[in-house]
Order: C-alpha cells, then structure tokens, then sequence
DNA sequence: TGACGAATTTGGATCGTTCCAATTATGAAT
DNA sequence: ATTCATAATTGGAACGATCCAAATTCGTCA
C-alpha cells in the first residue's frame, strides 16, 4: 500500500547515471548531453517521479514561492487582484500561496508567520484594518521584500501600490456638479481607513473647489458592502434635505445603494445619480450600468506582482510607493448617458 | 546586510541546550522540563528564530499544507467555498494553499502537480469544466487523499461532496407551478457540465410530474454568470411564446435575468418570476431579495475540509460520495413575498 | 601518439530539522 | 549507600535535493 517514495537516487540508478546529472536535468542545466538528457527524463517519467520541494528549498534556503496575503477575500476586488498576481507570478515560474486574513489582525500575523517558515520569495499584503507598521516590523527586517497593494502603511518602509483616491474621487464629483447636482453625499466605508480618508478628502475639495458646502452631514459610513450600502442610503434618505446624488466608498457599496433606491420606488439613474469606486466586472453589466471610478483589480494584481518580481531579483531594492492612475467611467447610473439620450432625442 | 539564518543549533547553543530539547520544545511535547522550556521559548524570541518548514517536512516526509484548487476564484461561490474551507482547515493547524485554474485543464494539471511537489497532506478540488477521471488518476495513485467539491467526477475513485442539484431544481419549479406559471424556463450554465445536467433534469421532472410540456425551447445556455443572464433572458423573450417565469443555472445567472429583465422594463419578482441557485450572499441583499435555492457554499466548504481532514487522518479510507441536501428560500424575486403582501393587504 | 581544451559527468559535503537509542539527572525506596 | 524507576536530555544518523571541485570522456590538432 505504501508507496516509496522515488528519489534522485532511484532516477539516477535506473537510468545509469549519476544522481548529480539527474539534479542538472531536473533542473534543466545546459551542461548535459542531449541523449543523457532523454533518457533522465524517460526514467523520470516512468517511475512516476515526483520532485521534492522541501528538499531543495531546504538546500538552495529559498523557494519558487510567493505570498499573497488579502483581507477579504469574499470581496470580488480582491479575488480579482489574486487572480491578477497569479497571472504573472505563474508565468515567472513561481507558485501563489493566498490567504485570507477576514480583516484580523491576529489572522494576519499567523499567515505571514506561516509563509515566513515556508520560506516565500516575497509577499504582497493588502493589510487587514488597523494593521500598524510595527507589526509588520520582523518581516521587513527580515529581508524578505514586501509590497503593499490597495492599503498603504506610514512608515513601514516598504513598497507600496495605491490608487489615486483623490483625484478620483474628485474627478466623480467634479463629474456630478457639472450635471447639476448641488446636494451629493459619499455613501459607505470605514471611515478610520486610509483609504476611506482619501476619498473622503478628494469628495471634499470638489465641493469646496466648486464653491460648494461640505458639510459632514453628507458624510456617511458603513461597512463596504452591499448591505452596507443599503443602511447608508436609507439614513441619507432620512435627513431633512435629501441629496440628489451620491458618491460611494466602492462599488459593493453602490450596488447597495442601488437596491435600497429601488426599495423606496427610486430609480437608480433617473431620480438618483450614484457613482462607485473600484469598478469591478458586474459594474458593467448591472443595470443601470455603474458609473464607478475605475481601479482595475487584476490590473493592479499584475502591476504589483511585477514590481515584486523586481525586487526579489534585484536582491536590495529601494521601496517605491506607487500611485496607480484612475479614470472615471461613465455608465448610466449617475444619470448621464440617459440626459444625453434625451438630449440627442430633442435635437 | 544578509543576516545568517538562525537554526535550532544556534537557540540551541544559545540556551545552553542541545537540539535535540529545542527539537522537543518547538513540537510542543511534554517530555522537556517547565524551567527548560520557557528558556528556550525566551531565547527563540529573542534571537528572532524562524522554523524552517522545509526542513522539517523533509525529515517527517509530510506537511501541514492542504490544497484547494478551485476553477473560478472570481465567482463569489468559490471564493465563499474557499473561505469556508479554509475555516476549519485553519483550527486544525493546517495551512491552506489555494489555487485558482480558470476553468483551464493545463493550468489545473500545473498546479495539482506544484502542490504534490510541496508535499500537501490533501486536496480539495472544485474540477475544470472537462476534467475526466484519467487526469486525475496518477493523483489519486499516489495515494493523497483527495476530496472533489461541487462537480463530481464519475469513476474517480475519490471522495465527493455534491449539492443535490436534482432536488433543488425540483422544488424551485414545483413552487413556481403552484405560483400558477406555466412556461417556465431554465436559464444560463453550460450544458456539457454534470451540474447543469442534474438542474436541469429536476426542471425537468418538475414539469413533467405536472403534466406541463417539457419541450426543449425554454432551456437556454450560456455562460455562468452574470453577462451570461443578460443575454439568456434576451433570447427567451425573443419567443414566440415568452416564459414568465425562469429557474436560473447559478444565482448569477439570475441577477443577470433581472438586469435584462429591467432593460426591457419588467420588474423582477412582480412581471417576470426569477429563481436562482446557490444563495450567495449578495442574495439576501439585492433588490429584490433574490429566491434561491441554497446551498451554502462556506458550509460546504467547511464539510468539504472536514471530510478531508478525515480521510488524511484515518490514513486509508473508503472514497465516499456525499450528496449535500439543499433547500429553497423563498424571498421576493419569484412574486411570493409580494403577494402575500397583496393578500394579508386584503384581509 | 600525445597533448590540450571543451564538454560531460560525478562523488561527497551540506542545508535544518526530526527521530531513535542511549545517556544522565532526579528522587524515592530499600 | 545502593538500587531502581522515572524524568529529562542528548548525540548522531537520517530525509532528498543542490553545489562544488575534481574527474572523466571526447574530439582535434600538432
């Protein structure tokens, strides 16, 4: 029943040479003979070999492994970022280790752990809330590089790989006064986050540049989900002046306020611009089709695997932070493409 | 700059031990003596010890890792099933290599082989659409426990945990008949895969045993997910005879529905009766509340790992099918809840 | 034929842990 | 003081790959 494990040294015996010549074929050195080559690899084939990692990893003290840690990974941004690393880190010839912190930070601090001791190459951390440059401290000092993707830490000392929250969250509001609105909230999000603080701020000057109140009663936070979205809407639909439009923290947000719009007869679009962030697959398909801020998950999944992969084989690289761009993209449901049919209407 | 690693000889030394009670120390045992082992814990702090899991899994030829591949990691019922894996995989002190294949044999085959090479104690697979049971052979040859999720694979010889997709598809229907529909139709999913063909034969059957006619016309195709729901609905209001009800391939496939239901004007739930399959989380929150027939991917998740957990600990075990049972949530998108609204409105 | 450089091949030594059998310390009982 | 069981500790020998320096083969040219 037991299988015995086949070896180097069983290849090696088997095809007639010596286990140091299995190791080059293994690992595809140019220095062995064409024919010696095939026959290895035959052998290889016909014992049903299976390679060692923990044996190699243990000899060469590094391994074909990268980390990627997120903190929810139910949120389909953050799937999508995965799959946007796993595409390059595959086609680098290395191995994704994922895992989900669920935003703890006591979670946090195991999987790194975890990784540490399975000896990963590098790790790309989108941080659980609340998570401190101190607690990432051991790992940096460690050496092993580290990039940081949608949350940026002060101080960490690492790399990092953000997206202008700012300038698009500004750019939706700017894109919401010029269709006429003077009352637009910001829905959704943890408002102790960074990011939430972004484009919060970037929500703010737009109104202020445009000679706008930014008053913080439009202001209003709530988890980053769809049901999120949900309770924010109603307590904006509560207020003595209701808006008329709102920007919200992320797409999952939006689609809250989308169903809680249609909950009290309000449709998304027509009587309520909303606008999201992240712009996510469904974002395109919804109906109305979501007018978000544009990030691209996978996209950026990519770009941080690739500023990764420069570090690890740079050996010491300085850390970068990097500030993704971000576009608006208008769809339907902050009112435009359906003015805009109107308008061609009566032309 | 390059720090020397620190090893057990080095806390070893340090604690004035031999490696042998660190060895003992690290694993927990009860052998070493309470003075001695806090000195030794003290000392591994402070010299900054990292475990070095190569090493060990190579002595005890096995490791703490078990691995789940999954074919959508986009698709939030798979990325629902991982966490809910991951849950109790997690408290048993394994760790959780998660693999995403895109719905690609290759890339599966890559990443099954990378994951035998690290030495995983077992495998959770969610198989590509078109795997068969000679890819899975060598796997299952070699003697790692495998536990299949979600689509079975006849002949494999392997563990599975599946949904009562038959059942499910069956009451959703039986509750649309007694709605007094009758056309109804079966939207979205590929029609080569064993779960489509399980649903749509308890649609089917649903039918038959009212004595509905169960022509072919009103099961549509198409891809999975939300995209696909759209141009699904399209295609079947394009009939002569349109449905006014529908059960849908996945509960994507059912927001699609309402998004093409809505572009027409129709109003899910009150026009047009759309029933999904999965219950995702977004279910409950959408407007309206989508009905749903669940089958609670983190809970199957979590049953999945258990019964892997199982399998590894019991060292040789019998390849057991489990058909998880299923159930139908009625909620507001199928026009129940608001009739019955309409009804106690009357009384 | 012998010499020489290039192309191939090879036998240890080694990575950091665990395991085993054996040793030493401890303390109670005689 | 001696014995004996128990508790605690310990020095090698693995595990399966890679690496290095050294050895072997080969073809070519003097």
């Amino acid at each position: 029943m037991v299988k015995e494990r086949v070896t180097v040294v069983d290849i090696a015996r088997a095809a007639g040479v010596s286990k140091s010549t299995v190791s080059l074929v293994l690992q595809g050195s140019s220095l062995v003979n064409e024919v010696t080559r095939a026959k290895v690899n035959a052998t290889i084939r016909e014992l049903g070999y299976v390679y060692n990692r923990s044996a190699a990893n243990l000899r060469q003290s590094k391994s074909k492994i990268i980390g990627i840690v997120v903190n929810d990974l139910t949120n389909s941004f953050f799937a999508e970022l995965a799959v946007g690393v796993d595409t390059v880190v595959q086609s680098a010839g290395f191995v994704q280790f994922l895992a989900n912190t669920s935003e703890k930070i006591e979670r946090q601090r195991e999987v790194v752990a975890s990784m540490r001791e399975h000896g990963v190459s590098g790790l790309i951390i989108s941080p659980a809330r609340g998570t401190e440059a101190a607690d990432l401290a051991p790992l940096v000092e460690s050496g092993i590089p580290v990039v940081l993707v949608v949350r940026d830490i002060a101080d960490a000392g690492v790399s990092s790989l953000t997206s202008d929250n700012h300038a698009g969250a500004m750019a939706a509001v700017r894109h919401l006064i010029e269709r006429g609105h003077r009352r637009i909230a910001f829905l959704g999000g943890f408002p102790d986050t960074a990011v939430f603080e972004a484009r919060m701020r970037g929500y703010r000057d737009a109104l202020l540049e445009a000679g706008l109140d930014a008053a913080d009663g439009l202001v209003i936070g709530s988890a980053p989900s769809r049901a999120g979205g949900v309770t924010a809407i109603e307590q904006a639909m509560m207020l003595s002046e209701r808006p008329t439009a709102a920007l919200c923290f992320n797409d999952a947000v939006a689609f809250g306020v989308c169903d809680g719009l249609r909950a009290r007869r309000l449709e998304p679009g027509a009587d309520f611009a909303v606008i999201g962030f992240d712009d996510v697959i469904e974002a395109k398909t919804a109906v109305p089709a979501l007018t978000t801020v544009s990030v691209d998950p996978q996209g950026m999944g990519q770009r941080a695997a690739e500023l990764l992969l420069k570090q690890i084989n740079a050996g010491k690289a300085e850390a970068e932070s990097i500030i993704g761009s971000v576009r608006l993209v208008v769809r339907q449901s902050c009112g435009a493409a359906i003015e805009r049919r109107t308008r061609e209407a009566l032309s």
